[in-house]
DNA sequence: TTCAAAACCTAGTAAACCGATAGGATATAA
DNA sequence: TTATATCCTATCGGTTTACTAGGTTTTGAA
């Protein structure tokens, strides 16, 4: 299941995506518009932020901004930042591998074989779609 | 992220389908094999009794067997039953559909357009995925 | 220079979920 | 009758989730 965060910080993502001019977008903007708790969407952009996909200006006028262009910021990406991994299991998992206790090999485990193929299935759609394709209404 | 249910009971009917007699196989031998807690095990086998994956015999000589062939189990109805719904957000799930709070119009929603996706192509690969494609070494 | 608006930061918290464990009751083959 | 196995209910510590509270700091504009 997809974390509440993440489907937030994708949501807002793609509303700041869709205004046409690059100005600053403040918080409380995006959160009453996309119905999020500001407290909660204010950390979220504020890690969107570390994580370099926004950039931010503080006081009157201010807000956030994209840095990257929609096209160039493909979805893995996003998601890896705020969800974590894309695998379903660890031992599976490109980014962030880590071995099963349980599992003495690898090779011969069904559910890593099955995950692998998952995993495999995911990425490639998440990889083909960058926040310009989510954020777009047309088509 | 796959829980730790998903995953044993996984690798409990794989286990299972892997015997080449039909004879009941014990929780405690799969628990040794597979390296899962007995008492866990125990409680998703019976879990998978229930919903009609395996039959159980008891007392001596008891245990779990399948009720249908490796080849007739997709590997989406396991998860299913053991995980819940494939889809990372209940307003894309086919079976366990929920609507968004906060979503007014899914048709405009980003995160429902790509979470559409990712669904397919998981459901792709675990609907065309048996117990038997993942309980042999070979291939 | 003051004020208000915005991001930024730290901490806490209630509720849910997870991965078990405990302690048996019940059924069955030998 | 006994050992063996499933079956059942309850509990529990730890972690995560989805916030909320209560500020500090920076900035543009009046």
């Amino acid at each position: 299941m997809l974390s509440k965060k993440t489907k937030y910080g994708i949501k807002a993502m793609a509303y700041i995506a869709r205004k046409k001019d690059r100005k600053p977008v403040q918080a409380s903007e995006i959160s009453e518009s996309e119905n999020i708790s500001q407290k909660f969407l204010e950390s979220i952009l504020l890690e969107l932020r570390k994580s370099m996909f926004l950039g931010s200006k503080k006081g009157k006028g201010g807000g956030y901004y994209l840095i990257k262009e929609p096209a160039d910021i493909k979805m893995t990406a996003v998601i890896r930042v705020l969800e974590g991994p894309i695998a379903m299991v660890p031992c599976v998992s490109l980014n962030y591998y880590e071995k099963c206790d349980d599992c003495p090999d690898e090779k011969t485990c069904s559910v890593h074989k099955l995950m692998i193929q998952v995993r495999d299935a995911s990425l490639e759609v998440l990889g083909d779609n960058t926040l310009q394709d989510i954020a777009t209404f047309d088509q």
